[in-house]
DNA sequence: CACTAGGATAGTG
DNA sequence: CACTATCCTAGTG
């Protein structure tokens, strides 16, 4: 784990200022490949709409003869990694055995790796019970649904059968909305009112056939009145429908979490039409890995927001041939939850009755104001107590850009190495990269000209130093640093 | 115009 | 006090 790595080195190994020996060599043990298309995962999804027949342990998934074993992408793991403890920084040390958090975070949306998994990547950290929701094959994580709604002990239980399947009454049991309607739940409140055109993001997402090919299995019912509930006790099918919109309602949620999430690690806009050239070709090259498709060439994918907007999905089919659905109907989830569209949902009535309600129509339109609510929905959701950051805003710059430089699937866009072993490395997208660092300290007035300037300070520090053909925007870092 | 360079000062843990 | 964050002026390609 590079990154890993070299993150303990540099900010625990070493002391905060000046390192005086030189680091370990960056060990580059390979982990585990990341197997993100949980089955586990699907599974929950699958029970969370009631489609699935019997209650089978899913420690019995069915095998998926189809399933060809996923290729190798040697350094699938890091972006997962760094994706999970992207909010956590920093890591907490592992030391005894690299392996086991690259092994953990390769299927943390499965429950069976709940005790690890808590232990690991939960904390007390709000925001991380977002986080789940990424390793899920499918946009619409319900595990990370689940986990988000604070029923922290779904996955916390030492026992590993309480995770075979989801007890939705005692799922939404945790979210007020059922508080509020399950007497009267033959009436669907505004649900009914608005309901069909906001879950046309959910549906279609169902409709993407594309992973249930991949593990074959059965398309979704998808008509709810012919959706039968297991151990649904009273066999009332009118309790049905709008406990599957309130799910759906859920899963919506999470998908807008995943998606301001994905913003914050990439720090690109949520709203694709923004996107610039880099931000869509981190977007995909992300997308691609999230998903463990294979990598197509960046350059395929040379072009702004508005236009990757208006490829269609052959247009898409013919950049990635493996991958086109997948990034199409992944685009189509984003478009769904551009900022305007998330304001008339239902989703965001109902958040009126939530004890910090983000006032749908006051966010403003233009291009940033948009990570911020990922970090305060991450706030919201924490226990009405103390303050609650993400990541640590004691890193140091150079420490932050090692950061990005080591992963590189996620942020060679903006700032990648020219010469690893000599440190010297090029920002590639100066704003993005301000963009990013401003959140991680949490100053949204950080530019690239601050931040430079902080970087030219390391030149008295001997932290960096000028290359010896001093290009525009390329730095060196000084010796002990760059390892 | 975006970047480089570096002085000055304020803020914060 | 260290480490920025911020602001600014001057210079470069």
């Amino acid at each position: 784990m590079m990154w890993e790595t070299n993150f303990l080195e540099d900010s625990e190994t070493m002391p905060q200022t000046v390192p005086r020996s030189g680091c370990s060599p960056p060990s580059a043990s390979q982990g585990e490949r990341a197997v993100p298309a949980s089955p586990a995962d699907i599974h929950h999804l699958l029970r969370f709409l009631g489609a699935t027949s019997p209650p089978e342990p899913m420690l019995h998934s069915p095998p998926n003869p189809l399933t060809k074993p996923p290729p190798p992408y040697p350094e699938d793991h890091t972006i997962l990694e760094r994706l999970y403890d992207f909010e956590s920084y920093p890591t907490p040390s592992p030391s005894s055995d690299e392996g086991s958090i690259p092994t953990v975070a390769l299927q943390p949306a499965s429950p069976y790796n709940s005790q690890q998994f808590n232990s690991v990547y939960i904390k007390e950290e709000p925001n991380l019970l977002l986080v789940p929701g990424f390793a899920s094959p499918y946009p619409l994580s319900p595990s990370g649904s689940c986990a988000s709604y604070g029923s922290h002990n779904q996955y916390s239980s030492p026992v590993p059968q309480h995770d075979e399947y989801i007890d939705i009454e005692e799922l939404l049991k945790e979210n007020q909305i059922l508080q509020e309607s399950v007497q009267h739940s033959f009436i669907t409140p505004k649900i009914e009112v608005e309901g069909p055109r906001d879950h046309v993001l959910l549906r279609s997402a169902l409709e993407d056939t594309t992973f249930q090919k991949r593990l074959n299995l059965k398309p979704i019912p998808l008509e709810l009145g012919s959706v039968k509930m297991e151990e649904s006790s009273g066999g009332d099918d009118a309790l049905v429908a709008p406990d599957i919109d309130r799910v759906l309602s859920m899963a919506i949620e999470q998908s807008k979490r995943d998606v301001d999430n994905t913003c914050t690690v990439l720090g690109i806009s949520p709203d694709p039409m923004l996107w610039s050239t880099g931000d869509v070709k981190a977007w995909v090259m992300f997308t691609l890995q999230h998903f463990n498709l294979p990598m197509v060439p960046a350059e395929y994918f040379s072009m702004d927001g508005a236009a990757l907007m208006a490829l269609t999905e052959e247009d898409f089919n013919q950049r990635a041939p493996q991958a086109g659905s997948t990034l199409y109907a992944q685009l189509e989830i984003w478009k769904a939850a551009r900022p305007e569209s998330w304001r008339t949902t239902q989703w965001s009535e109902h958040q009126q009755s939530s004890p910090n309600p983000t006032p749908a129509g006051l966010q403003s339109p233009d291009d940033m104001s948009d990570d911020e609510d990922s970090e305060s929905a991450g706030t919201s959701a924490g226990a009405g107590g103390g303050k609650v950051k993400s990541g640590s805003t004691h890193i140091h710059l150079w420490q932050f850009l090692k950061e990005l430089l080591a992963s590189p699937q996620m942020h060679g866009s903006a700032i990648r190495w020219l010469d690893r072993s000599n440190g010297v490395f090029k920002i590639e997208d100066s704003v993005r990269v301000a963009r990013l660092w401003g959140k991680r300290k949490n100053r949204p007035a950080m530019n690239y000209d601050k931040l430079s300037r902080s970087i030219r300070q390391y030149y008295k520090k001997g932290i960096m130093k000028k290359t010896e053909r001093s290009q525009r925007l390329v730095y060196q870092f000084c010796h002990p640093y760059s390892l």
